[in-house]
DNA sequence: TTTTTAATTGTCAAAATTACATTTATTTTT
DNA sequence: AAAAATAAATGTAATTTTGACAATTAAAAA
Protein backbone atom coordinates (compact mmCIF):
# COMPACT_ATOMS: atom_id res chain seq x y z
CA UNK A 1 0.00 0.00 0.00
CA UNK A 2 1.27 3.45 -1.07
CA UNK A 3 2.73 5.33 2.06
CA UNK A 4 3.02 8.74 3.14
CA UNK A 5 5.85 9.94 1.66
CA UNK A 6 8.59 13.16 2.61
CA UNK A 7 6.37 13.19 5.47
CA UNK A 8 8.70 13.59 8.66
CA UNK A 9 8.31 11.07 11.19
CA UNK A 10 8.94 12.25 14.63
CA UNK A 11 10.27 10.81 18.18
CA UNK A 12 7.19 9.87 20.28
CA UNK A 13 7.31 9.66 24.61
CA UNK A 14 5.01 9.17 27.09
CA UNK A 15 6.09 10.77 30.30
CA UNK A 16 4.23 10.38 33.42
CA UNK A 17 3.70 12.55 36.50
CA UNK A 18 3.39 10.18 39.52
CA UNK A 19 1.27 11.96 42.56
CA UNK A 20 1.40 9.72 46.09
CA UNK A 21 0.34 10.70 49.51
CA UNK A 22 1.96 9.98 52.89
CA UNK A 23 -0.88 10.87 55.06
CA UNK A 24 0.81 14.34 55.01
CA UNK A 25 2.21 15.30 51.77
CA UNK A 26 2.00 15.07 48.09
CA UNK A 27 4.92 13.70 46.53
CA UNK A 28 5.99 13.64 43.03
CA UNK A 29 7.86 10.14 42.32
CA UNK A 30 10.72 10.67 40.19
CA UNK A 31 13.89 8.68 38.45
CA UNK A 32 17.78 9.24 37.50
CA UNK A 33 17.55 9.32 33.91
CA UNK A 34 19.89 6.72 32.86
CA UNK A 35 20.50 8.10 29.26
CA UNK A 36 22.87 10.28 27.77
CA UNK A 37 22.87 13.34 27.84
CA UNK A 38 21.60 14.17 30.96
CA UNK A 39 22.48 11.07 32.94
CA UNK A 40 22.17 10.94 36.54
CA UNK A 41 19.91 14.15 36.14
CA UNK A 42 16.24 13.89 37.75
CA UNK A 43 13.44 13.70 35.41
CA UNK A 44 9.85 11.95 35.19
CA UNK A 45 9.22 8.66 34.58
CA UNK A 46 9.41 8.16 30.96
CA UNK A 47 10.11 5.87 27.84
CA UNK A 48 9.34 6.11 23.92
CA UNK A 49 6.57 4.47 22.38
CA UNK A 50 6.69 0.98 20.47
CA UNK A 51 5.83 0.17 17.18
CA UNK A 52 3.04 -2.05 18.76
CA UNK A 53 1.93 0.01 21.38
CA UNK A 54 -0.42 3.02 22.04
CA UNK A 55 0.53 5.84 24.02
CA UNK A 56 -1.63 4.75 26.73
CA UNK A 57 -0.47 1.77 26.88
CA UNK A 58 3.36 2.98 26.39
CA UNK A 59 2.26 4.65 30.09
CA UNK A 60 1.06 1.83 31.50
CA UNK A 61 3.97 -0.33 30.44
CA UNK A 62 6.35 2.69 32.31
CA UNK A 63 4.52 2.92 34.92
CA UNK A 64 4.24 -0.91 35.53
CA UNK A 65 8.06 -1.00 34.91
CA UNK A 66 8.68 1.17 38.02
CA UNK A 67 6.59 0.36 40.21
CA UNK A 68 5.20 -2.98 39.59
CA UNK A 69 1.62 -1.55 39.82
CA UNK A 70 -1.05 -2.40 37.18
CA UNK A 71 -4.54 -0.72 37.90
CA UNK A 72 -3.31 2.51 38.10
CA UNK A 73 -5.53 5.85 37.72
CA UNK A 74 -3.74 7.41 34.62
CA UNK A 75 -5.03 9.95 32.47
CA UNK A 76 -3.50 12.20 29.46
CA UNK A 77 -2.55 15.12 30.61
CA UNK A 78 -1.49 17.23 27.02
CA UNK A 79 1.69 16.76 24.63
CA UNK A 80 4.70 18.57 24.55
CA UNK A 81 5.74 19.33 21.08
CA UNK A 82 7.82 22.17 21.07
CA UNK A 83 10.57 21.39 18.18
CA UNK A 84 13.48 22.23 20.48
CA UNK A 85 12.11 20.64 23.69
CA UNK A 86 15.14 17.54 23.69
CA UNK A 87 18.33 19.27 22.80
CA UNK A 88 19.19 15.49 21.33
CA UNK A 89 16.41 14.77 18.43
CA UNK A 90 13.14 16.25 18.31
CA UNK A 91 10.84 13.94 20.48
CA UNK A 92 6.87 14.97 21.32
CA UNK A 93 6.17 13.58 24.55
CA UNK A 94 2.63 12.98 25.64
CA UNK A 95 2.30 13.48 29.41
CA UNK A 96 0.15 11.79 31.95
CA UNK A 97 -0.86 11.87 35.31
CA UNK A 98 -0.87 9.03 37.73
CA UNK A 99 -2.47 8.89 41.50
CA UNK A 100 -0.83 6.10 43.70
CA UNK A 101 -1.11 5.04 46.49
CA UNK A 102 1.69 5.66 48.32
CA UNK A 103 2.44 3.08 50.78
CA UNK A 104 1.35 0.05 48.85
CA UNK A 105 4.35 0.25 45.76
CA UNK A 106 6.99 2.09 48.47
CA UNK A 107 9.23 -1.03 48.68
CA UNK A 108 9.10 -2.17 44.57
CA UNK A 109 10.30 1.25 43.75
CA UNK A 110 13.09 1.75 45.68
CA UNK A 111 14.99 -1.15 45.37
CA UNK A 112 14.85 -1.79 41.25
CA UNK A 113 15.32 1.76 39.90
CA UNK A 114 17.26 4.97 41.22
CA UNK A 115 13.93 6.09 42.03
CA UNK A 116 12.50 8.68 44.86
CA UNK A 117 9.51 10.47 46.35
CA UNK A 118 10.17 14.15 46.34
CA UNK A 119 7.98 16.71 48.49
CA UNK A 120 5.82 18.10 45.56
CA UNK A 121 7.22 21.72 46.96
CA UNK A 122 10.92 21.05 47.02
CA UNK A 123 12.34 18.73 44.16
CA UNK A 124 15.13 19.25 42.15
CA UNK A 125 15.88 20.81 38.88
CA UNK A 126 14.44 18.31 36.18
CA UNK A 127 15.74 17.90 32.43
CA UNK A 128 13.88 19.42 29.70
CA UNK A 129 10.25 21.17 30.14
CA UNK A 130 9.55 18.22 32.69
CA UNK A 131 8.99 20.92 34.99
CA UNK A 132 6.40 22.80 32.97
CA UNK A 133 4.78 19.27 32.64
CA UNK A 134 5.00 18.81 36.79
CA UNK A 135 2.97 22.84 36.85
CA UNK A 136 0.40 21.29 34.42
CA UNK A 137 -0.30 17.90 36.35
CA UNK A 138 -0.68 19.76 39.49
CA UNK A 139 -2.80 22.56 37.90
CA UNK A 140 -5.03 19.36 36.96
CA UNK A 141 -5.22 18.17 38.99
CA UNK A 142 -6.61 20.34 41.65
CA UNK A 143 -9.05 21.17 38.63
CA UNK A 144 -10.06 17.42 38.26
CA UNK A 145 -10.20 16.90 41.75
CA UNK A 146 -12.14 19.88 42.84
CA UNK A 147 -15.23 18.18 40.66
CA UNK A 148 -14.41 14.83 41.00
CA UNK A 149 -13.55 12.22 43.40
CA UNK A 150 -10.54 11.16 42.37
CA UNK A 151 -8.68 12.14 45.55
CA UNK A 152 -9.24 8.33 46.92
CA UNK A 153 -6.99 6.79 44.43
CA UNK A 154 -4.32 8.10 46.53
CA UNK A 155 -5.42 6.86 49.71
CA UNK A 156 -5.43 3.18 50.70
CA UNK A 157 -8.59 1.29 50.96
CA UNK A 158 -9.48 2.17 54.55
CA UNK A 159 -8.79 5.57 54.92
CA UNK A 160 -10.58 7.88 57.81
CA UNK A 161 -12.39 11.19 57.54
CA UNK A 162 -9.61 12.88 59.19
CA UNK A 163 -7.34 11.98 56.51
CA UNK A 164 -9.06 12.34 53.51
CA UNK A 165 -9.55 16.09 54.72
CA UNK A 166 -5.75 16.35 55.34
CA UNK A 167 -5.55 14.91 51.87
CA UNK A 168 -7.53 17.88 50.17
CA UNK A 169 -6.00 20.61 52.46
CA UNK A 170 -2.80 19.28 51.23
CA UNK A 171 -4.00 19.05 47.65
CA UNK A 172 -4.93 23.12 47.62
CA UNK A 173 -3.33 24.15 50.23
CA UNK A 174 -6.28 25.48 52.14
CA UNK A 175 -7.96 24.79 55.68
CA UNK A 176 -11.50 23.67 55.42
CA UNK A 177 -14.12 22.90 58.18
CA UNK A 178 -14.59 19.26 59.30
CA UNK A 179 -18.14 19.95 60.16
CA UNK A 180 -18.67 20.88 56.32
CA UNK A 181 -16.16 18.63 54.83
CA UNK A 182 -17.78 15.59 56.65
CA UNK A 183 -21.79 16.75 55.53
CA UNK A 184 -20.32 17.34 51.84
CA UNK A 185 -18.36 14.12 51.75
CA UNK A 186 -21.23 11.69 52.82
CA UNK A 187 -23.68 13.48 50.74
CA UNK A 188 -21.80 11.50 47.46
CA UNK A 189 -22.92 8.78 49.36
CA UNK A 190 -19.44 7.07 47.94
CA UNK A 191 -18.64 5.91 51.56
CA UNK A 192 -18.53 3.09 53.89
CA UNK A 193 -18.18 3.38 57.69
CA UNK A 194 -16.50 0.39 58.66
CA UNK A 195 -16.65 -0.67 62.74
CA UNK A 196 -13.39 -0.44 62.86
CA UNK A 197 -10.92 2.71 64.37
CA UNK A 198 -7.66 4.08 63.69
CA UNK A 199 -6.36 4.04 66.73
CA UNK A 200 -2.41 5.14 65.16
CA UNK A 201 -3.29 9.05 64.78
CA UNK A 202 -5.24 9.89 67.84
CA UNK A 203 -6.51 8.64 71.36
CA UNK A 204 -10.26 8.83 70.69
CA UNK A 205 -9.61 7.21 67.26
CA UNK A 206 -11.01 7.91 64.02
CA UNK A 207 -13.66 5.84 61.75
CA UNK A 208 -12.57 4.14 59.04
CA UNK A 209 -14.65 4.28 55.64
CA UNK A 210 -13.89 2.33 52.68
CA UNK A 211 -15.18 3.71 48.91
CA UNK A 212 -18.21 1.78 47.71
CA UNK A 213 -16.88 0.54 44.57
CA UNK A 214 -20.02 0.54 42.83
CA UNK A 215 -21.21 3.33 43.68
CA UNK A 216 -17.66 4.73 42.70
CA UNK A 217 -17.58 3.90 39.29
CA UNK A 218 -21.46 4.30 39.22
CA UNK A 219 -20.99 8.11 40.24
CA UNK A 220 -17.44 8.71 38.81
CA UNK A 221 -18.86 11.56 36.85
CA UNK A 222 -20.13 13.07 39.57
CA UNK A 223 -19.49 16.46 39.97
CA UNK A 224 -19.82 17.63 43.19
CA UNK A 225 -18.45 21.60 44.47
CA UNK A 226 -16.07 19.76 46.81
CA UNK A 227 -13.77 23.13 46.88
CA UNK A 228 -15.23 26.04 47.65
CA UNK A 229 -14.52 28.78 44.72
CA UNK A 230 -12.56 26.56 42.15
CA UNK A 231 -12.77 29.05 39.82
CA UNK A 232 -8.78 29.26 40.91
CA UNK A 233 -7.66 26.11 40.36
CA UNK A 234 -8.76 25.97 36.37
CA UNK A 235 -6.39 24.27 34.15
CA UNK B 1 25.65 15.41 19.79
CA UNK B 2 24.57 11.47 20.55
CA UNK B 3 20.75 10.53 18.84
CA UNK B 4 18.74 8.43 20.27
CA UNK B 5 19.42 5.52 17.85
CA UNK B 6 17.01 2.44 17.54
CA UNK B 7 13.90 4.37 18.69
CA UNK B 8 10.82 4.28 16.16
CA UNK B 9 9.86 7.10 14.72
CA UNK B 10 6.19 8.07 14.21
CA UNK B 11 4.16 10.42 11.67
CA UNK B 12 2.05 12.97 14.10
CA UNK B 13 -1.16 14.08 12.64
CA UNK B 14 -2.94 17.22 14.27
CA UNK B 15 -7.42 17.19 13.40
CA UNK B 16 -9.28 19.01 13.82
CA UNK B 17 -12.95 18.64 14.95
CA UNK B 18 -14.07 22.38 13.93
CA UNK B 19 -17.66 23.26 15.59
CA UNK B 20 -20.13 26.21 14.07
CA UNK B 21 -23.38 27.03 15.42
CA UNK B 22 -26.23 28.61 12.18
CA UNK B 23 -28.57 29.60 14.57
CA UNK B 24 -30.54 26.37 14.96
CA UNK B 25 -27.89 23.84 14.73
CA UNK B 26 -24.23 22.56 15.56
CA UNK B 27 -22.67 22.19 12.83
CA UNK B 28 -19.54 20.48 12.06
CA UNK B 29 -16.81 21.15 9.38
CA UNK B 30 -15.37 18.06 7.41
CA UNK B 31 -13.54 18.32 4.09
CA UNK B 32 -13.08 15.62 1.63
CA UNK B 33 -9.85 13.53 1.80
CA UNK B 34 -7.57 14.66 -0.99
CA UNK B 35 -4.45 11.59 -0.31
CA UNK B 36 -4.64 8.21 -1.36
CA UNK B 37 -6.30 6.24 0.25
CA UNK B 38 -10.00 7.29 0.80
CA UNK B 39 -9.54 9.85 -1.79
CA UNK B 40 -12.76 12.03 -1.79
CA UNK B 41 -14.09 10.35 1.56
CA UNK B 42 -15.26 12.69 4.17
CA UNK B 43 -12.54 13.46 6.68
CA UNK B 44 -11.62 16.02 9.78
CA UNK B 45 -9.41 18.74 8.43
CA UNK B 46 -5.88 17.70 8.96
CA UNK B 47 -2.32 17.78 8.17
CA UNK B 48 1.02 15.91 9.38
CA UNK B 49 2.85 18.65 11.67
CA UNK B 50 6.39 19.55 10.13
CA UNK B 51 9.44 19.65 11.26
CA UNK B 52 9.72 23.51 12.59
CA UNK B 53 6.29 23.87 14.57
CA UNK B 54 4.57 22.00 17.79
CA UNK B 55 1.34 20.66 17.64
CA UNK B 56 -0.74 23.45 18.16
CA UNK B 57 1.06 25.48 15.43
CA UNK B 58 0.44 22.65 13.15
CA UNK B 59 -3.24 22.80 14.38
CA UNK B 60 -3.83 26.23 13.83
CA UNK B 61 -2.24 26.13 10.26
CA UNK B 62 -4.28 23.42 9.07
CA UNK B 63 -7.63 25.29 10.45
CA UNK B 64 -6.21 28.99 8.91
CA UNK B 65 -5.72 27.02 5.96
CA UNK B 66 -9.58 26.12 5.11
CA UNK B 67 -10.74 28.79 7.09
CA UNK B 68 -9.03 31.84 6.64
CA UNK B 69 -9.38 32.47 10.28
CA UNK B 70 -6.17 33.17 13.20
CA UNK B 71 -7.95 33.55 16.27
CA UNK B 72 -9.73 30.77 16.98
CA UNK B 73 -10.81 28.96 19.91
CA UNK B 74 -8.62 26.03 19.73
CA UNK B 75 -8.20 23.57 22.56
CA UNK B 76 -6.21 20.12 22.65
CA UNK B 77 -8.46 17.13 23.41
CA UNK B 78 -6.34 14.59 23.20
CA UNK B 79 -4.23 11.64 21.39
CA UNK B 80 -5.58 8.91 19.25
CA UNK B 81 -2.98 6.54 18.96
CA UNK B 82 -3.61 3.13 18.63
CA UNK B 83 -1.19 1.13 15.76
CA UNK B 84 -3.06 0.34 13.35
CA UNK B 85 -5.77 3.45 12.94
CA UNK B 86 -4.16 4.74 10.17
CA UNK B 87 -4.13 1.41 7.76
CA UNK B 88 -1.42 3.01 5.47
CA UNK B 89 1.85 4.06 7.84
CA UNK B 90 1.24 4.34 11.25
CA UNK B 91 0.42 7.78 12.44
CA UNK B 92 -0.17 8.86 16.00
CA UNK B 93 -3.41 11.80 15.93
CA UNK B 94 -3.49 14.78 17.81
CA UNK B 95 -6.93 15.87 18.02
CA UNK B 96 -7.87 19.67 18.53
CA UNK B 97 -11.60 20.95 18.77
CA UNK B 98 -12.41 24.73 17.63
CA UNK B 99 -15.55 26.51 17.81
CA UNK B 100 -15.65 29.29 15.79
CA UNK B 101 -18.35 31.88 14.31
CA UNK B 102 -19.96 29.66 11.09
CA UNK B 103 -21.02 33.12 9.56
CA UNK B 104 -18.33 34.67 10.06
CA UNK B 105 -16.25 31.89 7.50
CA UNK B 106 -18.84 30.42 5.47
CA UNK B 107 -17.67 32.13 2.46
CA UNK B 108 -13.73 31.37 2.41
CA UNK B 109 -14.31 28.01 3.39
CA UNK B 110 -17.09 26.56 0.36
CA UNK B 111 -14.93 28.14 -2.21
CA UNK B 112 -11.27 27.12 -1.61
CA UNK B 113 -11.53 23.32 -0.07
CA UNK B 114 -13.87 20.84 -0.76
CA UNK B 115 -15.04 21.47 2.69
CA UNK B 116 -18.70 21.36 4.02
CA UNK B 117 -20.52 22.36 7.24
CA UNK B 118 -22.92 18.99 8.21
CA UNK B 119 -25.66 18.91 10.85
CA UNK B 120 -23.57 17.26 14.46
CA UNK B 121 -26.36 14.71 14.69
CA UNK B 122 -26.09 13.58 10.76
CA UNK B 123 -22.89 13.62 8.88
CA UNK B 124 -21.34 10.81 6.49
CA UNK B 125 -19.31 8.10 7.68
CA UNK B 126 -15.66 9.46 8.31
CA UNK B 127 -12.09 8.15 7.56
CA UNK B 128 -10.08 6.32 10.15
CA UNK B 129 -11.45 6.51 13.62
CA UNK B 130 -12.38 10.17 13.20
CA UNK B 131 -15.90 9.58 14.07
CA UNK B 132 -14.36 8.42 17.57
CA UNK B 133 -13.06 11.98 17.40
CA UNK B 134 -15.96 13.75 17.00
CA UNK B 135 -17.53 11.55 19.79
CA UNK B 136 -14.88 12.19 22.47
CA UNK B 137 -14.94 16.26 20.90
CA UNK B 138 -18.87 16.23 21.27
CA UNK B 139 -18.46 14.96 25.22
CA UNK B 140 -15.61 17.74 26.04
CA UNK B 141 -17.84 20.22 24.71
CA UNK B 142 -20.86 19.41 26.64
CA UNK B 143 -18.53 18.97 29.23
CA UNK B 144 -16.59 22.21 29.08
CA UNK B 145 -19.43 24.74 28.41
CA UNK B 146 -21.35 23.36 31.40
CA UNK B 147 -18.96 25.12 33.59
CA UNK B 148 -17.33 27.68 31.62
CA UNK B 149 -18.53 30.56 29.26
CA UNK B 150 -17.11 29.43 26.13
CA UNK B 151 -20.47 29.08 23.85
CA UNK B 152 -19.73 32.42 22.92
CA UNK B 153 -17.25 31.48 20.32
CA UNK B 154 -19.65 30.17 18.45
CA UNK B 155 -22.31 33.13 18.24
CA UNK B 156 -21.23 36.52 16.63
CA UNK B 157 -20.46 39.77 18.29
CA UNK B 158 -23.82 40.81 19.08
CA UNK B 159 -26.30 38.23 19.97
CA UNK B 160 -29.54 38.24 21.73
CA UNK B 161 -30.12 36.11 25.22
CA UNK B 162 -32.66 33.87 23.21
CA UNK B 163 -30.01 32.92 20.81
CA UNK B 164 -27.70 32.33 23.03
CA UNK B 165 -30.22 30.03 25.01
CA UNK B 166 -31.14 28.29 21.80
CA UNK B 167 -27.02 27.56 21.51
CA UNK B 168 -27.17 26.08 25.04
CA UNK B 169 -30.37 23.80 24.42
CA UNK B 170 -28.81 22.56 21.08
CA UNK B 171 -25.84 21.79 22.55
CA UNK B 172 -27.86 19.96 25.79
CA UNK B 173 -30.73 18.64 23.63
CA UNK B 174 -32.71 20.21 26.30
CA UNK B 175 -35.18 23.11 27.35
CA UNK B 176 -34.28 26.09 29.77
CA UNK B 177 -36.34 28.06 31.52
CA UNK B 178 -35.84 31.67 30.24
CA UNK B 179 -36.14 33.42 33.24
CA UNK B 180 -33.77 31.26 34.94
CA UNK B 181 -31.91 31.33 31.99
CA UNK B 182 -30.98 35.04 31.31
CA UNK B 183 -30.26 35.77 35.78
CA UNK B 184 -27.57 33.08 35.57
CA UNK B 185 -26.01 34.10 32.64
CA UNK B 186 -26.35 37.84 33.46
CA UNK B 187 -24.95 37.17 36.82
CA UNK B 188 -21.63 36.16 35.35
CA UNK B 189 -21.34 39.98 34.81
CA UNK B 190 -19.65 39.03 31.29
CA UNK B 191 -22.66 40.46 29.39
CA UNK B 192 -23.20 44.16 28.20
CA UNK B 193 -26.82 45.32 26.49
CA UNK B 194 -26.57 47.53 23.76
CA UNK B 195 -29.09 49.83 22.33
CA UNK B 196 -29.80 47.90 19.61
CA UNK B 197 -32.40 45.55 18.84
CA UNK B 198 -32.10 42.15 17.16
CA UNK B 199 -35.84 42.93 14.67
CA UNK B 200 -35.33 39.42 12.50
CA UNK B 201 -36.77 36.99 14.45
CA UNK B 202 -39.50 38.39 16.47
CA UNK B 203 -41.97 41.15 16.51
CA UNK B 204 -40.88 42.98 19.54
CA UNK B 205 -37.22 42.51 18.95
CA UNK B 206 -34.83 41.23 21.35
CA UNK B 207 -31.85 42.85 22.93
CA UNK B 208 -28.74 42.36 21.45
CA UNK B 209 -25.41 42.11 23.84
CA UNK B 210 -21.84 41.62 23.37
CA UNK B 211 -19.49 40.34 25.27
CA UNK B 212 -17.13 42.05 27.74
CA UNK B 213 -13.67 41.26 26.82
CA UNK B 214 -12.16 42.42 29.74
CA UNK B 215 -14.52 40.85 32.00
CA UNK B 216 -14.31 37.90 29.56
CA UNK B 217 -10.48 37.27 29.46
CA UNK B 218 -10.37 37.88 33.46
CA UNK B 219 -13.65 35.72 33.97
CA UNK B 220 -12.54 33.19 31.62
CA UNK B 221 -11.63 30.51 34.52
CA UNK B 222 -14.79 30.78 36.36
CA UNK B 223 -16.51 28.04 36.83
CA UNK B 224 -20.54 28.26 36.64
CA UNK B 225 -23.24 25.54 36.96
CA UNK B 226 -25.29 27.14 33.91
CA UNK B 227 -26.22 23.76 33.59
CA UNK B 228 -28.43 21.78 35.94
CA UNK B 229 -27.08 17.54 36.36
CA UNK B 230 -23.45 18.63 34.47
CA UNK B 231 -22.73 15.32 35.97
CA UNK B 232 -24.23 13.77 33.15
CA UNK B 233 -21.75 15.47 30.76
CA UNK B 234 -18.73 14.43 32.26
CA UNK B 235 -15.74 13.78 29.73
C1' DT C 1 -9.23 11.29 88.99
C1' DT C 2 -7.99 14.93 86.11
C1' DT C 3 -6.12 16.58 82.02
C1' DT C 4 -5.24 16.41 77.28
C1' DT C 5 -6.07 15.48 72.55
C1' DA C 6 -8.56 14.88 68.54
C1' DA C 7 -13.14 13.01 66.64
C1' DT C 8 -17.86 13.55 66.22
C1' DT C 9 -22.02 15.94 65.68
C1' DG C 10 -26.00 20.15 64.96
C1' DT C 11 -28.00 24.64 64.11
C1' DC C 12 -28.95 28.88 62.14
C1' DA C 13 -28.45 32.55 58.59
C1' DA C 14 -27.43 33.52 53.94
C1' DA C 15 -27.14 32.38 49.28
C1' DA C 16 -28.39 29.80 45.32
C1' DT C 17 -31.59 27.19 42.90
C1' DT C 18 -35.94 25.82 41.16
C1' DA C 19 -40.61 26.28 39.70
C1' DC C 20 -43.85 29.04 37.88
C1' DA C 21 -47.23 33.46 35.20
C1' DT C 22 -47.91 38.09 33.91
C1' DT C 23 -46.82 42.16 31.43
C1' DT C 24 -44.77 44.47 27.43
C1' DA C 25 -43.48 45.79 22.68
C1' DT C 26 -44.35 45.25 18.13
C1' DT C 27 -46.33 43.38 13.96
C1' DT C 28 -50.18 41.29 11.65
C1' DT C 29 -54.84 40.77 10.95
C1' DT C 30 -59.46 42.22 10.70
C1' DA D 1 -58.13 51.94 14.04
C1' DA D 2 -58.83 48.21 16.96
C1' DA D 3 -57.93 43.48 18.07
C1' DA D 4 -55.19 39.52 17.89
C1' DA D 5 -50.94 37.19 17.74
C1' DT D 6 -46.15 36.54 18.79
C1' DA D 7 -42.14 36.36 21.35
C1' DA D 8 -39.35 39.15 24.91
C1' DA D 9 -38.78 40.71 29.40
C1' DT D 10 -39.39 40.41 34.15
C1' DG D 11 -40.56 38.90 39.68
C1' DT D 12 -41.56 36.08 43.60
C1' DA D 13 -42.04 32.46 46.77
C1' DA D 14 -40.58 27.75 48.33
C1' DT D 15 -36.79 24.76 48.60
C1' DT D 16 -32.16 23.38 48.75
C1' DT D 17 -27.46 24.17 49.48
C1' DT D 18 -23.85 26.45 51.51
C1' DG D 19 -21.05 28.64 55.00
C1' DA D 20 -20.06 29.94 59.61
C1' DC D 21 -19.73 28.63 64.10
C1' DA D 22 -19.18 25.53 69.37
C1' DA D 23 -20.35 21.80 72.43
C1' DT D 24 -19.84 16.96 73.45
C1' DT D 25 -17.49 12.53 73.39
C1' DA D 26 -13.99 8.81 73.58
C1' DA D 27 -9.74 7.36 74.98
C1' DA D 28 -4.99 7.87 76.49
C1' DA D 29 -1.71 10.33 79.38
C1' DA D 30 -0.58 12.68 83.45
Amino acid sequence: MTKYNHQTKILIAADCIIFGFDGRQLKLLLVQRALEPEAGKWSLVGGFVQPEESLGQAASRVLHKLTGLSDVYLEELSTFSEPTRDPVERTVSVAYFALIDINKYKQQITTDYHAEWFDLNKFPKLIFDHQEMVEKAKARLRYKAAFHPILFELLPAKFTLPQLQSLYEEVYNIEMDKRNFSRKILSMHLLEKLDEKDKENSKKGAWFYKLNKKKYKANFHSVATIIPNPDIYYS
